[in-house]
RNA sequence: GUCCCCAUCGUCUAGUGGCCCAGGACGCUGGCCUCUCACGCCGGUAACGGGGGUUCAAAUCCCCCUGGGGACGCCA
């Protein structure tokens, strides 16, 4: 027997999404410090899916979700479980809970129940169920729930691992339902039986559970085990500071992609909104697995800014392979703008690699470089404001020169209109924005040089010539 | 309403009692570079919510207030 088996269990974390929706920034990053905590200690990392809502799960949300998660390049050791499929599991543990006097049947209506609610309210309590069922041994019916007989009073507490000590009074909790009046197992009762079964060490979730916690530490107890480490993240705010939701627009993980970002400025964005580490705001994944740790995340909420992401994203796609970035770009392209040899794409590429925030934005950078000459748009205020008679002249007495040169290359037309500055003692500057504005059709774009050579000699021409009617 | 959590530049954050009249990053902004736009480089702007303690010393510890967020389901 070795040591590990003696006195480490091995960390065993989980991501446990409801398939009602779609993955969303909160979640993924749930998933994220999920994922980096069982990799950085060699750990097992679990994907279960807690569809025992039947009503609102779809299939087609869990297989987004699982795409995501792949987009993210968050791989899991175990899994997909399915909740949906482990019922007999939770029904076996409710018995248990029956059969222990832990927990009891309760015929109380719904609406009963609400009005219990109200009468506290009314007294300023918090609102809960009153325990009416509790002693009444009822027997199973076709409208009975099961409930929890929860401790009456004392205190349920436990150390957060991102914030220390929580403690809850007992009488703010009540006697909540474990099993429906259809036979169904709730939330709180399926979570606790599959971390007890799946032996998770670890449950880092976002700090909107903080109230289910003591709820779920009591079953724990009922059900003789010893819960595991909490750690309760901070929530993810829109701009207006409020839980951030649909009205904040695009939340969806997989939006971003289709907006143009890359996995990586997600991971790296994602991982510095409630984490840190000294001063550093850029991580590899490696580094990430490396340098994680519970100790390093915050605790109060933060606001998601779509600035910073996207100058993460112009980060790393200055650093990402060419080749990678085609593919990603093609995506991006409308489908009459994408050439026949993607090998043209990658030369397009270097170009607009430090101008880029998005490969979306980068789809548009590239288009004069993609479209036919004649369909080529021309801003026309630019070309109100650049292409004068004067500009004009020079634009053919150039396009007439470029004629007779053989290579197309930066060097060579940097040498050629070198010699033609020289010649009509002008500067540069004279012809740079026309001749930007005949080849692009605009007042911004990469260096001219290297436009020109990427462009070709044969498209240069025909563009210079198409100004000049 | 009740309970829980949180509180440093506009935003993400460093700071774990002296090294902080508070550091980094994004943004914004001045300049350099320059054929445009970017990139890059150099500089600037801007914060410890308030009040009480504790201490020789507090952004850091304690209390109160205020503010914000979350939860109060037979949803997850």
């Amino acid at each position: 027997m070795n040591i590990k088996a003696l006195n480490m269990t091995t960390v065993t974390t989980r991501f446990a999404p409801s398939p009602t929706g779609y993955l969303h920034i909160g979640g993924a990053r749930t998933a994220l410090f999920n994922w980096l905590f069982a990799r950085k200690n060699s750990g097992t990392f679990i994907l279960r899916v807690e569809d025992t809502d039947e009503e609102r799960s779809t299939q087609e949300m869990t297989q987004a979700i699982i795409d995501a998660m792949d987009w993210l390049g968050l791989d899991y050791d175990q899994g997909p479980f399915f909740q949906s499929q482990r019922k007999d599991l939770y029904l076996s543990y409710i018995d248990k809970l029956i059969q222990t006097g832990n927990a009891y049947y309760c015929s109380c209506t719904p609406d009963e129940v609400e009005a219990m609610r109200e009468a506290a309210r009314q007294k300023g309590l918090k609102p809960k169920y009153d325990g009416k069922c509790r002693e009444l041994g009822k027997v199973p019916g076709p409208d009975t729930v099961i409930r929890l007989k929860a401790p009456l009073n004392g205190q349920t507490a436990f150390h957060d691992q991102v914030k220390g000590p929580i403690s809850f009074d007992n009488q703010e909790l009540d006697d909540f339902v474990l099993q429906r009046k259809d036979g169904t197992p709730t939330y709180n009762l399926a979570v606790v039986v599959d971390d007890i079964e799946m032996g998770v060490t670890h449950i880092l979730r976002g700090d909107d559970h903080i109230n289910n916690t003591p709820k779920q530490i009591l079953l724990y107890r009922a059900l003789k085990t010893v819960p595991p480490l909490f750690g309760h993240v901070p929530m993810i705010l829109g701009p207006d500071k409020k839980k951030l939701s649909k009205r904040h627009g695009a939340l969806s993980v997989m939006a971003y992609k289709k907006m143009g970002f890359l996995p990586e400025a997600m991971v790296n964005y994602l991982v510095r909104l409630g984490w840190s580490f000294k001063d550093e705001e850029i991580f590899s994944r490696d580094e990430l697995i490396n340098k994680f740790s519970l100790e390093n995340l915050g605790s109060s909420a933060s606001v998601f800014d779509t600035n910073k992401l996207t100058w993460l994203n112009s980060h790393y796609i200055k650093e990402a392979d060419i080749a990678r970035l085609s593919g990603i770009l093609t995506e991006h392209l409308e489908d009459e703008l994408i050439p026949d040899d993607p090998g043209y794409l990658e030369k397009i590429i270097p170009l607009l690699q430090p101008r880029a925030g998005t490969m979306h934005e980068m789809a548009e950078m590239a288009a004069f470089f993609l479209i036919e000459d004649e369909r080529l748009v021309y801003d026309e205020k630019a070309v109100d404001k650049f292409l004068s008679p004067e500009a004009r002249t020079h634009l053919s007495e150039i396009a007439s020169r470029l004629e007779h040169i053989d290579s197309f290359d930066q060097k060579s037309l940097e040498q050629e209109f070198g010699e033609y500055i020289r010649e009509k003692e002008i500067k540069f500057k004279v012809i740079a924005q026309p001749l930007r504005v005949a080849i692009t059709g605009r007042t911004a774009s990469p260096g001219l040089f290297e436009t020109m050579e990427v462009l070709g000699k044969n498209r240069v021409l025909c563009r210079l010539k198409q100004v000049n009617g």
